[in-house]
DNA sequence: ACAACAATGCAACTATGTTGCAAAATTATT
DNA sequence: AATAATTTTGCAACATAGTTGCATTGTTGT
């Protein structure tokens, strides 16, 4: 598991820190979607705020993590899959959060329906958030 | 057109002040979604921050403005449909930000698809963004 | 092992959002 | 139309979120 992440950061062209590390392991260990707040306290003082918000920047120019659109505007990240390069983002999946327990998920095999536009509109990108409550929380 | 600010207002049962008469007509006049900066800079320092803040969240409880979930969670506001009453929000249209000139539309007359969740998932609201570029930015 | 480079932590700052309370404005009552 | 009851506003103070510059520390390549 170790050796995954830091080969994922190699593979990504970056160097080997702690925070970068442990950060991207907390996403691999949490199935779902992390906010800046959630790594926060769950790293307790371990990294500064500045490094958190450093690494989620790097993270997400590099196509490792994606942010999450909510319906309350918070943001939150979560681990892209392997088609997303530099620059290039390729979630077209759809985002569940739940109103209940909080927790937000990638459905992975759910792909974003097409939407027709009027005229005069050209999408580059669709980003479909659904909320309700997931099988946890019934 | 002030007219039907007063009423709206009216209707909603709000006391009819300044800042609310002067904060609706800007989403009347503005076609498309407006933000609280927007706001603020648009009022110079004719009303409080704090008093843009809690006509929003009013105008939002009593369903005459509903929150835009944007790709780069920020939050904005559009006038509601007539359809919405309090606590009962009813927009099931998609929205449109554009990337070059950062306007957000709200697309009226495209419905949100019905989307198959996995077992487990239940609906409760979808909200579908779709950021490119609009008729003003070819 | 060391030079070159990149990432971190710290401090200071800006922006964003919230709460309590007294003053002012609006609404209801007579 | 004037006054009482209620709401809303503005202010101050605070809380959270996010950014920037720079010296220090850690990482990488030779």
């Amino acid at each position: 598991m170790l050796y995954g992440v830091i080969e994922l950061l190699k593979r990504n062209q970056l160097s080997v820190t702690d925070s970068r590390k442990k950060i991207l392991e907390m996403f691999m260990r949490s199935g779902g979607a992390l906010a800046h707040a959630d790594i926060e306290h769950k790293s307790g003082t371990e990294f500064d705020r500045v490094t958190i918000y450093r690494t989620l920047q790097t993270f997400v120019e590099k196509g490792i993590i994606h942010t999450i659109p909510t319906a309350d505007n918070s943001v939150r990240y979560a681990l892209c899959k392997d088609e997303c390069s530099e620059g290039h983002h390729h979630d077209d999946h759809v985002h569940f959060m739940c109103d209940d327990c909080g927790t937000t998920y990638c459905l992975d095999h759910v792909t974003v329906p097409e939407v027709k536009l009027p005229l005069g509109f050209h999408a580059l990108q669709t980003d479909v958030v659904i909320s309700g409550r997931c099988m946890k929380c019934v």
